[in-house]
DNA sequence: TAGATTGTTAATCGATTAACAATC
DNA sequence: TAGATTGTTAATCGATTAACAATC
C-alpha cells in the first residue's frame, strides 16, 4: 500500500460506497468486474474509479479487471474494517439508543462497551444488553477499559465537555451526532452526522426543484 | 435573489452551517459581523464566505459587514426554512422513532404526519403523538394527505420499493437512512444519511492517525 | 472625509476526466 | 498472439483563494 497520508477526503468518502457495491456483487457470486462495468453500476466514471483505487495500490489486472473478493478485502483493510473497535455512547436518548441498536445488529467490528447518561431514569437500564451507566462514571470507566470511539448523542451544549472527557480518556475517534462543531486535540479523528444540516439542505433542493418546475 | 439553478452542492452544504453560527451570534445579541470575523469563528476563509453569499445576493454592506439577523433570515429563506413541510416516516424501528422524536422536538417547520410499518406489534402505537399505521395504508394516506418529504428508515432491501411508493404519492424529497443508493424520478430531491459509510470513514481516519503516530 | 469591508474579477489550486502506453 | 483493460500521465474543469476597485 502506498503512502496514504495525503489522500483527499473526497476519495475516502467514496471507499465505503465501493465496498457496498462489491459486497452486493459478491452476494451475486460475480467474480470480476472492469472499471467500466463498475462505473455503470455505481455512477462514478471508470477513470475516477481507477484513479481512486490506484491511490492505494494496483489492485487490478490489465485485460481482466478487478477480482471482486480481493478488491473488497483490500478496501476493507484500507478502511480498517479488519480491526475491532470498542465504543461508548454518551447520551442515551432515542438517538443514542437507535445507534446502539444499529451498531449492535449490523456492524460486527464495532462494539458498544457502555452507554452513559445523566438522567437517573435511564441509568441502570440495559439496551441491547449494554448497561447505561451514570455519566459521572465515564472517566473511571475509561481508565479501566480501552475505548476507541466515543459516540456523542447529547445536546449541543454538553457536546464539547463530553468530547473533552472522551479525548482525555484516550479515544481515537469521535462520532458526533450533536448539532455543533467540536474542537478536538491533534490525532483524534472526527466524523460528524449533522442531521439538522442534512434536512436543511434537503429543503433547499426541494424548493429549487419546485422553482424549476414553475419556470417550465 | 440571483438565479440559483447551478449553485454547487459544496456551497449548499455550507449554508446550514452558516445559519447555525448566525443563530448562536443572535443569541449572544451580536448585531453585525464582517466576513473576517465570521471566518475566525467558522473556519472558512473570508473570501469563501463572501463568494458563497454572493451566489444569492449582496447581503453585506461595504465598511460595515453583515447584519446578523438579516443574514440569518436570508439564509433561512434560501434554504426554504420559512416554509412548512409535512413528512411521513416509513420504518418505525429505533432509528425511525429517534428521527420522529428528533424532528418533533427540534425542527419546528418539519412535521411528521404519520409513521408506517409492516410489523403488527408496532402498528397502532403512538410515538410522540404520531400514529403508526399499517404500511399497506401508505398509498391511501398519500392520496388523502399532501406529503412533502418521505423519510426512509427501512432496511436496504425494502428501501427502493418504499421510495417508489412515496414518489408515486407525490413527495418532493426523500430523506434516506437505508444503507443503499436509490433511484428517484426527476424532480424529487434526495438526501442520504449513510450512517454505515460515515462510521467506515471514521475508521479510516482513526487508523491513519495511528500510523502517523507510529512514524514519529 | 477616511477607514473599513464588501462584491467581484483574476489567479491558483485541486479534483475529475481523457487519453494512451503498458501489460496481462 | 490479439484483445481487453489497467495504471498513469496529461488536459480539463471547477472550486477556492487572493487581490483590489467600488462604496458604504
Amino acid at each position: 500500500m502506498k503512502d496514504n497520508a495525503k489522500i483527499s477526503s473526497a476519495v475516502i468518502k467514496r471507499l465505503p460506497r465501493y465496498r457496498r457495491y462489491l459486497s452486493d456483487l459478491q452476494k451475486k457470486n460475480v467474480d470480476r468486474i472492469s472499471s467500466n462495468e463498475l462505473s455503470n453500476l455505481i455512477g462514478y466514471t471508470a477513470s475516477q474509479i481507477r484513479q481512486d483505487l490506484n491511490n492505494f495500490g494496483g489492485f487490478g489486472q490489465q485485460g481482466y479487471g478487478y477480482n471482486i473478493q480481493s478488491l473488497y478485502n483490500e478496501i476493507s483493510s484500507i478502511l480498517g474494517l479488519d480491526k475491532d473497535y470498542k465504543m461508548v455512547i454518551v447520551g442515551t436518548g432515542n438517538l443514542g439508543q437507535a445507534i446502539a441498536n444499529y451498531t449492535h445488529y449490523y456492524k460486527s467490528g464495532f462494539m458498544v462497551s457502555a452507554m452513559f447518561d445523566v438522567n437517573p431514569k435511564l441509568i441502570g437500564l440495559r439496551i441491547n444488553d449494554i448497561e447505561v451507566l451514570d455519566y459521572e462514571r465515564l472517566e473511571e470507566f475509561m481508565q479501566d477499559n480501552s475505548v476507541d470511539i466515543g459516540i456523542v448523542c447529547t445536546n449541543k451544549d454538553s457536546a464539547q465537555e463530553v468530547v473533552d472527557k472522551l479525548c482525555a480518556g484516550g479515544v481515537r475517534g469521535i462520532w458526533n451526532f450533536a448539532p455543533t462543531d467540536l474542537q478536538l486535540p491533534e490525532g483524534v479523528a472526527l466524523e460528524n452526522v449533522h442531521l439538522s444540516d442534512s434536512l436543511h439542505s434537503l429543503a433547499y433542493y426541494i424548493n429549487r426543484n419546485s422553482q424549476m418546475k414553475d419556470q417550465d
